[in-house]
DNA sequence: CGCACGTGGTTTTTT
DNA sequence: ACCACGTGCG
C-alpha cells in the first residue's frame, strides 16, 4: 500500500511536485487536507527532506491537530521535529526560543481579545482620553489593523487630529504591553516578523532549516502573515500554498485573497494545480454551487465536478415568517431522523447568530436534541479567566491586567480607592501594580493579597502543574467563593476541569515545556478550548455559515435566504461585499453531501421590528431546473402581516406563527407587506408608508434595486 | 459591595 | 427584542 494509491492525477501531481513553489487551487471537498499531508509524508519518505525541514501552518488548532494526526497515520515517524501549527502558535514558539532577541521577558504572557480590550481601556484612562470619542473597540480594531499591516505606531500615517491621537494611543498601548510583559495575538505575528527581518543570523538559520513551507487555507492569510512566510522562505526553500479563492470569507478580519495573485507573481509560480474533482456532493448540489459562484467577477477560475450522480434537486421553502421557518425546520429534521439519518449529520446554517434563537425554540419544543456552535469557549469563561489571572500573576508579577482582575476577586475588602492609590504609586515608580502594592503600607487587606501571591509562588515552585492549579484554587479562595454562590456549581465544575486540563497538558506535551506554567498559560491563550462539551449525544448541528466552513453533512438547511440578511445589507456598502456574501453562500451550499434545503421568509423580526423580505438573489442565481419548490412559488405575495393599522400606514406588528390573519387593505388598496410591481424597479414589497390621500408615500423594498420612497400618486404601481 | 436601572448596539471569527 | 455594559444608589 503506497502513499500515492487512490490519488487522482491532479492530487498526484500536487503531492509529487518536484522542488519548486506551488499554488494549489483546491475546491471544496476536493481532498485538500489529504494532499497537504500526503505531500509532507511523500517529501519525507522519498528522502527529500527530514522532518526537521518541514514547516506547515494552518489557521486553527483543530486543523493543525488533524494534520499531525494524518501525517502520523501515513508515516511511522516521530513528528516532533516538524513545525506544524497555527501562525500564532508557531510565532509563539519562535518568540519563546528567542525571547531576548525579540525584546521580550522570558515569561511573556499572551492576552486574548478580551484581555486586549481591557488593556486598551486602561491605556485610555491613563492617557486621559475621552472614551466616547475614542471607543475602546474602535481603538482595538485600529491597533490590530495596523499590526496586521506590519506597522508600528511610528509607521502609521496620521492625517488629522483623530488619527494622530489614535496613533498616540497605539504607541501608549504598546508601551504598556511592553512594561507589563504581555503580547496580544497580532503582536505575536508582528514581533516574530520583526525578529526575522532584523536578525539576519536567525533568519538564515530558519531559512536553511525549513526547506518546505506548506500553507493551508492560503486565501485566509493577511498581509503580515504573507510577509512572514516570505521572510521565512529562503533561496533554497519552497512554498507550497493550498487555498480556494472561492471560499475566501474572512476579509472583514484582514484576510487578503490578493495574496494568492501576489504569491503567483512574487515567486513566479510555474505550477498552479487545480483540484476540481469533488468527492463530497451530489451533482445537482455542485451544479448549483458552480452556477452561483460564476456570478463573481474576480476569480482565479475553477469548476467542480463529481463522479457521483446528479442526486436530488435542492428543496426550496418559503415561510410566512421566521417562526414558521423554524417550525418547518424542526418538522423536516424529524422526517430525516425517521428516515434513519443521524442528527449529527444534519446542519442548520444561518448568516447571523441572532437567527438561532427561534430555531432553537422550535427544536426545543419538538424535543429535538441540538448543539449550537459558537459562543463562550472554555478558557474564556469568567471563572477560568480569574483562575488563569492568578496563575499569570504567579508566573509574571508585572502583569497588571491579571493583577486588576483578581486583586479583589473574590472580594477581600480592597476597594476602588485603594486600587487607585496603588495605580498612582506605580505611576511614580514606573513599576508594576503588584510591586507598588507590595510596598504600600497600612493597607492590611492589600498586604495580605500580595503576601498570598508571593506565598503561592514559593509554595508551588517545583510542583506538578496540576498541583499548582489545585493549590491556587484553594489558596485564592476561588473555590470557596463559588461554593457560597447559588449558581456556583457549574463554575466549580469548570475549575475542576481546569485542573484536568493542566494534567492533560503535561501528559500530552513532551519535552522541557511540559510541566511549565508559562507554556500552559500560552496554551490556554492560544487554544481557547472547545466550544461546548455535550459530545456523545446525537445532536442536530446549528451554526453560522462561517463556522461551517470545512465541515460536511448529509443534509444542510441554509436558512434566512433574504435580501438584506443573506446577502447581508451591511455588505452592500463594502467593497467586494456582495462577492464575499456570494462566496459565503458557495461555502454553505458545498457543505451538503446529498440533500440541501434553502429557506426564506416573508417576514422576520429584526431588532424588535418586523421586516418584510424579498427572496435572496442567490436563489435566483441557481438554475431553476435544480430547484424543487416545496411551497407554491408565489412571487406575488411576499408578505402577509398580521394586520395593518386601519388608518394610515403605521408599521404593522409582528405576526406570530400561531396566527394567520387576513391582512385588511387600507383605503388606497395597498397594505404593508404587499408585493407590487413597478415599471422601472420591478418587483418589490411595501415596507412602510406615511401620509394620507394625495400625499401618501410608500417605502418599497425592491430587493437588489434597493429601498425606495415613492409617492403613491405618481408611482405607477400595480399589485403583483 | 451588590443590585437596579438606563443606554447603546445589534454580520461574520480565530488566534 | 435582547443583551452587555456602565453608573448610581441603598
Amino acid at each position: 500500500m503506497s502513499l500515492l494509491d487512490n490519488l487522482n492525477p491532479e492530487q498526484l501531481a500536487a503531492v509529487t511536485l518536484p522542488n519548486q513553489h506551488a499554488l494549489i487551487l483546491a475546491g471544496a471537498g476536493s481532498g485538500k487536507t489529504r494532499v497537504l499531508t500526503t505531500r509532507i509524508a511523500w517529501l519525507i519518505q522519498t528522502g527529500n527532506v527530514s522532518p526537521n525541514g518541514i514547516l506547515a501552518v494552518t489557521f486553527t488548532n483543530k486543523a493543525a491537530r488533524e494534520m499531525l494526526t494524518r501525517i502520523s497515520a501515513q508515516l511511522p515517524i516521530n513528528t516532533r521535529g516538524m513545525w506544524v501549527g497555527t501562525f500564532h502558535g508557531l510565532c509563539n514558539r519562535m518568540l519563546r526560543t528567542h525571547y531576548r532577541d525579540a525584546g521580550l521577558p522570558q515569561l511573556f504572557q499572551i492576552m486574548d481579545s478580551q484581555d486586549q480590550l481591557s488593556a486598551i481601556k486602561r491605556v485610555l484612562k491613563a492617557m486621559n482620553v475621552d472614551e466616547e470619542k475614542f471607543q475602546p473597540r474602535q481603538m482595538q480594531y485600529f491597533i490590530n489593523g495596523a499590526k496586521e499591516e506590519g506597522r508600528r505606531a511610528a509607521q502609521v500615517e496620521a492625517y488629522d487630529d483623530f488619527s494622530r491621537r489614535s496613533v498616540e494611543i497605539y504607541a501608549g498601548y504598546d508601551e504598556q504591553c511592553q512594561r507589563e510583559g504581555v503580547v496580544d495575538f497580532s503582536e505575536l505575528l508582528l514581533r516574530s516578523f520583526e525578529l526575522l527581518s532584523r536578525n539576519e543570523v536567525l533568519r538564515d538559520h530558519y531559512r536553511n532549516r525549513f526547506r518546505h513551507v506548506l500553507v493551508d487555507e492560503f486565501q485566509d492569510t493577511n498581509r503580515l502573515q504573507y510577509r512572514w512566510l516570505k521572510l521565512l522562505t529562503g533561496p533554497n526553500s519552497f512554498l507550497f500554498c493550498v487555498g480556494d479563492d472561492d471560499q475566501s470569507i474572512y476579509r472583514f478580519r484582514g484576510a487578503n485573497v490578493g495574496n494568492m495573485a501576489d504569491f503567483e507573481r512574487d515567486y513566479q509560480v510555474q505550477n498552479i494545480i487545480r483540484l476540481e474533482q469533488n468527492y463530497r456532493s451530489h451533482g445537482h448540489i455542485l451544479a448549483a454551487a458552480n452556477a452561483l459562484i460564476s456570478n463573481n467577477a474576480r476569480r482565479l477560475g475553477k469548476n467542480l465536478w463529481t463522479a457521483a450522480g446528479e442526486g436530488e434537486q435542492l428543496r426550496v421553502y418559503e415561510a410566512q415568517s421566521d417562526g414558521y421557518e423554524a417550525a418547518w425546520i424542526a418538522e423536516e429534521v424529524q422526517n430525516l431522523v425517521k428516515e434513519g439519518h443521524a442528527r449529527r449529520d444534519i446542519a442548520v446554517l444561518y448568516r447571523s447568530n441572532a437567527q438561532s434563537r427561534l430555531i432553537e425554540h422550535a427544536l426545543f419544543s419538538q424535543g429535538i436534541p441540538y448543539r449550537v456552535y459558537g459562543g463562550l469557549r472554555f478558557f474564556e469563561r469568567l471563572e477560568i479567566k480569574h483562575a488563569l489571572a492568578y496563575l499569570r500573576l504567579i508566573a509574571s508579577p508585572d502583569d497588571d491586567g491579571a493583577f486588576l482582575r483578581v486583586v479583589n476577586f473574590p472580594t477581600r475588602g480592597i476597594g476602588t480607592r485603594t486600587i487607585e492609590q496603588v495605580q498612582d504609586a506605580a505611576k511614580v515608580t514606573g513599576g508594576s501594580l503588584f510591586a507598588a502594592a507590595s510596598h504600600l503600607t497600612g493597607k492590611a487587606a492589600l498586604t495580605a493579597f500580595t503576601r498570598m501571591i508571593e506565598a503561592l509562588r514559593t509554595e508551588t515552585a517545583g510542583l506538578q502543574l496540576k498541583e499548582v492549579v489545585e493549590h491556587m484554587l484553594d489558596r485564592s479562595g476561588l473555590i470557596r467563593h463559588y461554593e457560597n454562590e447559588k449558581e456556583g456549581a457549574d463554575r466549580i465544575e469548570n475549575l475542576n476541569e481546569l485542573v484536568n486540563a493542566a494534567a492533560l497538558f503535561v501528559q500530552e506535551t513532551e519535552g522541557e515545556d511540559s510541566n511549565n506554567l508559562a507554556s500552559f498559560l500560552a496554551h490556554a491563550a492560544l487554544e481557547s478550548g472547545e466550544n461546548q462539551a455535550a459530545e456523545g449525544t446525537d445532536a442536530l448541528q446549528l451554526m453560522t455559515v462561517h463556522t461551517a466552513k470545512g465541515l460536511e453533512f448529509f443534509a444542510v438547511f441554509v436558512t434566512g435566504l433574504e435580501e438584506g440578511l443573506f446577502p447581508h445589507e451591511q455588505s452592500a456598502s463594502e467593497d467586494d461585499g456582495l462577492e464575499e456574501e456570494r462566496r459565503l453562500m458557495y461555502v454553505a451550499i458545498t457543505r451538503a453531501r446529498e440533500r440541501l434545503y434553502l429557506s426564506f421568509t416573508q417576514t422576520r423580526m429584526l431588532h424588535g421590528q418586523t421586516r418584510y423580505n424579498v427572496a435572496s438573489r442567490f436563489i435566483d442565481e441557481i438554475p431553476a431546473g435544480l430547484l424543487k419548490w416545496l411551497t407554491p412559488r408565489l412571487r406575488g405575495q411576499m408578505a402577509q402581516p398580521a394586520w395593518s393599522e386601519p388608518s394610515g400606514w403605521a408599521a404593522s406588528a409582528a405576526s406570530t406563527p400561531s396566527r394567520k390573519a387576513a391582512a385588511p387593505q387600507n383605503a388606497h388598496g395597498y397594505r404593508i407587506g404587499q408585493a407590487v410591481m413597478h415599471a422601472k424597479f420591478g418587483q418589490g414589497v411595501i415596507v412602510s408608508a406615511e401620509g394620507q390621500g394625495a400625499d401618501a408615500r410608500l417605502q418599497i423594498n425592491f430587493g437588489r434595486q434597493g429601498m425606495k420612497w415613492l409617492a403613491l400618486e405618481y408611482a405607477k404601481l400595480t399589485p403583483a
